[in-house]
Formats: C-alpha cells, sequence, structure tokens
DNA sequence: CGCCGAGTTGAACTGAATCAAGAAACGTGG
DNA sequence: CCACGTTTCTTGATTCAGTTCAACTCGGCG
C-alpha cells in the first residue's frame, strides 16, 4: 500500500514541465479554448506526480482534495462491498479522476484509488482550482463542459448497468475499449461490469 | 400525445410572473449565490409554461432545445427498449429536467418526457442559457455546481443499479421519496427501479 | 352492465451467483 | 534459470433472484 513516488524523476520532469504540459493543456482545449493568461494559469497552478504500479493513490476515509488528469498510465476506483472489492472505474491516458463524491462534498472517500500501471499525472488542489475558476470565466467553463460530458459518460454506464446482459455489456466493452484484456486483470473487468468473474470467464470462453 | 398547452391559465401566469419566479430563484440560490443583475437576466429569459397531465413536452427523435425547471407537478423520462416503455427517471417540484443528452450534445433525444400530474414550469433556450453564462460568470458557476450535484444523484444510482437487489433499491425509494407510491402507477416505478412489475408486486406484499 | 387499465398471483424458466476445486501464469529468491 | 508459492483464470455442480407468460381480481367509468 505504497504511496512512494518517483522523487528523482518527478524532479527531472518538473524541469521540463512546460514541454509535458502541453499534453494536458492540449487535452482541455478540447473542451473549451483557453487564452493566454488562463492557459499559463494552468501551468502554473497543476504539478506533475509519478507514481509505481500497484501504488495507491489514496484510500478509503481520506477525503480527496486534488483533481488529477492521468497523461500516462492506468488507474482504478475501488471499494468493499461486503468484504469483496468492487472496482467501480477505470482512468485511462487523457482522464481526469479523483474520488469525485468526495472531492465535490469534501466529505471522506468511500473509495480507494490505485495505479494499475507507471503513471504520470497531473494535479491541482481544490483550493486552487476554486481560485483559477474565479479569476477565468473560461475555465469555469470549461469545466462546466467537462462536467456535462463526464455526466453524459456515466448516464451510459447507467443505462448499460440496468438494461443489458453481462454479455451485451462485455462485447460493448470490448467495443470501446479493446486493449483494455491486455491491461487489466479479468477480475477488476468483472466487477467493473457488475458480475463476478466467474461468469466473465464463461463469456469469455463462447465468444 | 397532446402538446396542448393551458394558453388562458398561462397568460394570467405570465402578468404575475415576477411572484411566481421567485420560486425558480429562490432554489437557484441554493446552488451558488446571485448579484442582483444576474437575477433580473434569469427572470428576464425564463418563460413560464403550463402542462397537462399526460401532455407530452417531447417525444423521441425531436431535440431538446429548452431546460426546465419544474415549480409544480410530476415529469417521466422514458423510451423504449425491445418494444416496452423503460422510465428511466422521475423529475419531482424543484427539479431541473429535459433530455440532457439531446441537450447537451444537440442530437436527436432517445426518450420521451411525459407529466404525470399538470404541472408548472419555467424554462430556457440552450442558446440564451448560453449567453446568460456568457454574460454573467456567476450563472456558468451556478450551472457548474449543478452539474456536479445531478453527476452525484446518478453516481448514486448507478452504484443502486449495479449493486444492491430489487428489495433493497425499493426500500431505499421509499425511504428517500415515500410520497412517490400515491402518486405513480407500479409499473413506472418498476422499470425506474430495473424490474419488472410483477417482482415489485410480490417485494411489495413481503413488506 | 361490460369494458379497460392497474395490480396481483402462480408456475415454469433462466441468467448469473455461489461454492469448491483445478489449471495456468507470474514473479521472486535461491 | 529453475523451483516454489501466489495470484489469476477456468470449469463444474448447485442454488437463487428475478423474468416470463398467463390467468385472475379489483375499481372506475362510459
Amino acid at each position: 500500500m505504497g504511496l512512494s513516488r518517483l522523487s528523482k524523476e518527478q524532479n527531472r520532469c518538473v524541469n521540463i514541465k512546460v514541454i509535458h504540459i502541453e499534453k494536458l493543456l492540449q487535452h482541455l482545449r478540447n473542451y473549451h479554448q483557453l487564452g493566454a493568461s488562463a492557459e499559463e494559469a494552468v501551468t502554473a497552478n497543476f504539478e506533475v506526480l509519478y507514481f509505481h504500479r500497484n501504488d495507491h493513490l489514496m484510500v478509503e476515509g481520506a477525503t480527496s482534495r486534488y483533481m488529477y488528469f492521468l497523461e500516462e498510465g492506468l488507474v482504478r476506483g475501488y471499494y468493499n462491498l461486503e468484504g469483496r472489492e468492487i472496482t467501480h472505474w477505470f482512468a485511462f491516458e487523457n482522464d481526469f479522476f479523483t474520488s469525485f463524491h468526495s472531492f465535490i462534498t469534501h466529505q471522506p472517500a468511500v473509495e480507494s484509488l490505485q495505479f494499475l500501471e507507471d503513471s504520470c499525472t497531473w494535479r491541482i488542489s481544490k483550493d486552487r482550482l476554486e481560485r483559477l475558476c474565479q479569476n477565468h470565466h473560461e475555465l469555469e467553463r470549461l469545466l462546466r463542459i467537462a462536467y456535462e460530458k463526464y455526466y453524459l459518460r456515466l448516464e451510459e454506464r447507467f443505462v448499460n448497468a440496468q438494461f443489458r446482459s453481462a454479455t451485451e455489456r462485455y462485447q460493448d466493452l470490448l467495443h470501446q475499449m479493446p486493449h483494455i484484456i491486455q491491461r487489466i486483470p479479468l477480475g477488476y473487468i468483472a466487477s467493473y461490469l457488475g458480475i463476478t468473474q466467474e461468469t466473465l470467464s464463461r463469456i469469455r470462453r463462447k465468444l
């Protein structure tokens, strides 16, 4: 459950921050165009952090004070339900992630966040994000638009969960993220889909 | 499938708009405090509309160009899945509603919206809402915060759908909205919970 | 009165969970 | 580079929650 970070690499990378953060800025532009001063504010307020495979970013009970952007790597959010571990989301390259409930409400998180691959992230604290939004209407708008998008994503997942069979959900997943199979253990994928590992194994045999 | 409106009552109400819209403003203040000019802009840009029980606000295939606020009444959103009607949300007093996917993406909606009771709504077009947000940073912020809240609501529903039994979900619903039983036919509630009407009927017998 | 929609009940069926046991793959230390 | 233990994945037998289909009850209403 190490919270260890690659401080050497990290320092190396802080020096070339301006180069790297371009990927985050590029991604932000997909949501909404930003002026020079807003982009500078982003550059000044996000910080890079590196993690190892299997590192925990946070564990349940902690309060999430940061929003993260995943430049490279893979993360899962999971929680315990009656003694068993439920993975309820994955974040891939170019995703924002955090324990949203905790981040938004300031309450202790019910979920834990763990890296499944060595990862490069950018983070900003809630305080700073609020300040940035206050000072740059453009960023507030960007955030609003980002929430719209994330809302729609979630809505789609909800409909799938409630009205499609396990097999359909697995096929959808394969279709939308074919790479997922190589990168994530079956058990995590199963609980993400809301089924048991055994059932998923059987589904795969038939395909 | 009447799209009829109560134009007489409506006109009467437009005259006393300033009194009525107070309820919308009051609700908005729960999300974020607004200055006088923002409140005036809201007052000037929302319009009141009345509907009858069973009226359709829109049917699948149409594109949702308005965001609605429900001052009084009851609405459901539903769609067809393999010939059967699935109610996937209800809006109650003080809820915002529309076909979110359609409203956000400008694409034709897959769902239809129907009033289950005589209702009083306030609406604003997407264009005007965008303009308001552009001119009033406060409103942009309010909208961002509203999306956060709606995101969390949906997340909770998603978790319930995927990991709780039908009985648990029904009990949760009873607990959170006890009035729902009196106001909504059993079949709608069942599909909202993701189960059949027969199953819900059996669950109720046992309680 | 008879019809119609809403809700209930029953019996058979089914998709997925559970429990239990093996097989395969993985990584770590010697 | 092999050997061993651990984790990951598969397979089988059984059980169970919820579906399906069909029939029936009840209350309202033209």
